[in-house]
RNA sequence: GGAGGCUUCGCCUAGUCCGGUCUAUGGCGCCGCACUGCUAAUGCGGUUUGGGUCUAAAGCCCAUCGAGGGUUCAAAUCCCUCAGCCUCCGCCA
């Protein structure tokens, strides 16, 4: 949610933001026009609330005659108490429900444009040259099978598609990322939690992945409750309706869940291997910091993400998102995307958002300081998505021989071991 | 799953039976001021959140007693639904 002062100071601003993003700017002056019905009536059901506690007031001191005067008159304004509360109501809910479909506003200096034009903002290590290596690389499929690490058939013959089993060094490797995650983040002053991944509309409305996201979000039906895409989302939710000392901030938090995904509109896209699948692990790094420092925060979550590639020895490049590709949520995101050989280009494994105020606005997440309470900003950033990173691990670090080798890194989280090596049959 | 109890403005708490004087009591904590070599103690004042009005501040007004609805001229108080916590029973480990 945005601000409704802000928009009423500076419509424009927002109508901009709107177009930046290719979505609808006459949002803009319906969300206002609602807003100011809102005002109205709410002065107007103010007025008349006023009016019958006087009334009240008379009736419980009268008797008699005059008693029976007041109580008539009393109850027309009784009846027109309750049509303007309903009118207030009614007022209040058109102007929340337009607000909440009105994204975040853009951050200044974004890119503008769609998905395309991004713009790459470093590239960190090389693409490494296969042929000078002389051998063809095999892709992860391939590298999972031989290791004995990814077990796909069986993953669709249970699960469906996009499903997959991580086995063997495969299962071994995910949980030295999640040591290896989980101690970077520790030693950088994150507090580690492990969220729920069932959560109620609140914490999934409160985020925003209701919005324009909604349909890749599962939801159980009987119970009303949905899965989360990340841990985003039970982070987030964690401190709402709370208000929060401004002294405590900024409060970071490194979440370790399970994320599902319904990946519906992706049909035929990504179809081979674990890039792109309905459930995975994730470690999420997550920050409620004063809204004056979250652009510097931002980088600082950008700073712990490309460490983490770093420790992995993986050649990636950062990029700044453009306007047009941002969820609804984010007034700036930064991805980084490793390269993956078979595929011959980068693809995303981290990304970090800087929120502002939108999503604890929707939560009712505030800061005490000696201004007094207003909206922190949130903000968040993947530190290792466990199934993209298993692939530009295996497939960057492969051998001719089909064996992978182990970051330094990671070594001490998988025994020692430098290399993968594939398994006997 | 069944039965009962509870939920009050940071924390604790009075008020709920029997509707109006609740403009929600008191204590603790916290903030400010006064007094005092300093601290402590004491005294006085303030201390929920959201909205409206206002150029702004102050002030004033409205809502807010777990959430939502109902009864009534009037609801913390009566009725209904839901949520959370606690106790007991059942079930499972």
């Amino acid at each position: 949610m945005i601000d409704l002062r802000e928009l009423r100071d500076d419509p424009d601003r927002f109508r901009a933001s709107q177009r930046a993003r290719g979505e609808d700017p006459t949002l803009v002056d319906r969300v206002l026009a609602a807003d100011e019905r809102r005002r109205s009536s709410a002065t107007a059901f103010d007025r008349l609330r006023a009016e019958q506690k006087q009334l009240g007031k008379r009736i419980g001191q009268a008797s008699g005659a005059e008693k029976t005067e007041l109580l008539a008159s009393a109850s027309t304004l009784a009846a027109e108490v309750k049509a303007a509360e309903a009118a207030q109501n009614e007022a209040a809910d058109e102007a929340q429900q337009l607000s909440l479909g009105l994204s975040n506003l853009v951050e200044p200096g974004v890119p503008e444009g769609g998905e395309e034009d991004y713009v790459v903002l470093e590239e960190i290590g090389a693409p490494r040259d296969f042929a000078a290596d002389g051998f063809e690389p095999r892709d992860h499929v391939e590298l999972g099978r031989i290791l004995g690490a990814i077990d796909l058939e069986r993953g669709v013959k249970v699960g469906g598609a996009r499903q997959y089993y991580l086995t063997g060094v495969g299962a071994l490797l995910e949980f030295a990322l999640l040591r290896l995650a989980v101690d970077q983040a520790v030693g950088a002053g994150f507090t580690p939690v492990v969220t729920p991944s069932l959560v109620k509309p609140a914490a999934m409305q409160g985020t925003g992945f209701l919005g324009q996201a909604a349909e890749n979000v599962y939801h159980l039906a009987e119970d009303d409750l949905y899965l989360v895409g990340t841990s985003e989302v039970p982070l987030a939710a964690y401190h709402m309706d709370e208000i929060l000392d401004a002294s405590s901030l900024p409060l970071r938090y490194a979440g370790y869940s399970s994320c599902y995904r319904r990946e519906a509109g992706s049909y035929g896209k990504d179809t081979r291997g674990i890039i792109r699948v309905h459930q995975f692990e994730k470690v999420e790094m997550f920050s409620f910091c004063d809204p004056a420092d979250a652009a510097a925060e931002h980088r600082r979550l950008l700073a712990w993400e490309k460490e983490f590639l770093d420790k992995l020895e993986l050649p990636y490049r950062v990029i700044d998102v453009a306007a047009g590709d941002l969820g609804s949520s984010a007034a700036r995101k930064y991805d980084c995307e490793a390269w993956i050989p078979t595929q011959g280009r980068y693809r995303e494994v981290t990304s970090t958002s800087n929120c502002t105020g939108f999503q604890a606005r929707r939560l009712a997440i505030r800061m005490r300081d000696a201004e007094g309470t207003r909206p922190l900003a949130t903000l968040n950033g993947t530190l290792c998505a466990m199934p993209r990173t298993i692939v530009a691990i295996l497939e960057n670090h492969q051998q001719a021989d089909g064996s992978v080798r182990v970051p330094r890194a990671l070594r001490p989280h998988l025994g020692g071991r430098e290399l993968l090596e594939p398994s006997a049959k």
